[in-house]
DNA sequence: TAATTTTTGTTCATTAATAAACAAAAGTTG
DNA sequence: CAACTTTTGTTTATTAATGAACAAAAATTA
């Protein structure tokens, strides 16, 4: 990969930073581009040289952010750990756990569904790669199965933020390890 | 005055508090040109932009933070408070003890002498300005006084903080103040 | 001491960020 | 609703920072 300009690296740094912070402090409609560039102590010309719009840059933030929890509960593993999905369940709350702040203000954000829909759309992936490598049972192979499956999954994890992580990760992935084996979601 | 390009700024800030994190960490001539573009995450020749070499360097960041120290002694003084010595006395050991990283450092780090000197330079424009206005007692107005006094004061500031300060700064001042007296050194 | 590596100070062409200005859109106020 | 203020998105000329290269100096190593 190009090695990119430091000053790039240091500016959405600095967007990406003020941004986290304001949505942690009020709603997203409340902040403007304006706002993003005070708390970043950088030119508002300057956002839009690498964002279009404040909705692009929470759009690119999400993505990134949930780009390095995939990362980080896939990087560490072999082949086959990665398609284990306890595996990956634990990484994920510790993840969560980690960026707290961050995945916090994101979803007790009023006005921002986008976040939710990410979560949806990745765990979808998620399951169909599951699918598609035979890990899991054949019988929820249809798309009813698969959107009530990844709505579940996903509404118990942000349940878990926004009432301030009320249980452990180790505990979280348990019990979502538990419910799916209950099921007999996995194959053995 | 004219306000300063925000790149410039910020570039400065960055070199300084590399500097500084780096004269805690070894003595100044350990420490190369690289090692601050490297803690500062700047280019090594944006440096030379700023700053002819590292003498220079260390030269205008003791230049900054003692000025600063006595903005912050004088700033929220009338003018006659300015000049009364124990106004200035107890916000003097107030502000080493709040940057006591940055002072510290520069006391413990071998191979400066400049942050010393400057010290005492500093001190003798004081007690001139002090005769000048006829706060200090006449009798004292001749060079070896000047140089006694200076060094005495600056030997017992820079003892405190290399000493990681034993003393509160009130108890400090109070001394100080107690010794100027026993002296007569200053005019009623 | 000689060979080797690191650091220095400088140059250069290129790129990113800047301040300032602007009209249009959106939001707020009386 | 109209007057007003704030925010937006874009443009422009200018400046600062960048990475890369280089030879010389200094420091390190054998």
């Amino acid at each position: 990969m190009p090695k990119v300009d430091r000053r790039i690296m240091k500016t959405k740094e600095a967007i990406n930073n003020a941004f986290i912070q304001l949505m942690s402090e009020r709603d997203f409609n409340k902040i403007t581009i304006n706002d993003i560039s005070e708390r970043a102590n950088i030119n508002r010309g300057t956002i839009y040289l690498h964002y279009t719009d404040k909705f692009d840059l929470l759009d690119k933030c999400i993505d990134e952010h949930l780009g390095n929890m995939l990362n980080f509960c896939t990087s560490t593993k072999t082949g086959e750990e990665r398609l284990n999905i306890f595996h990956s369940l634990l990484p994920m709350f510790k993840y969560f756990e980690e960026n707290y702040l961050l995945y916090s203000s994101m979803l007790s954000n009023k006005g921002i569904s986008c976040f939710h829909d990410k979560m949806i759309r990745m765990s979808i992936n998620g399951i169909n790669e599951l699918i598609n490598t035979g890990k899991i049972n054949q019988e929820y192979n249809k798309d009813v199965d698969i959107q009530f499956m990844a709505s579940a999954f996903v509404g118990t994890v942000e349940w878990w933020i926004k009432n301030d992580m009320p249980h452990s990760p180790q505990f979280m992935a348990q019990q979502l390890w538990n419910i799916f084996e209950r099921n007999q979601l996995f194959n053995p």
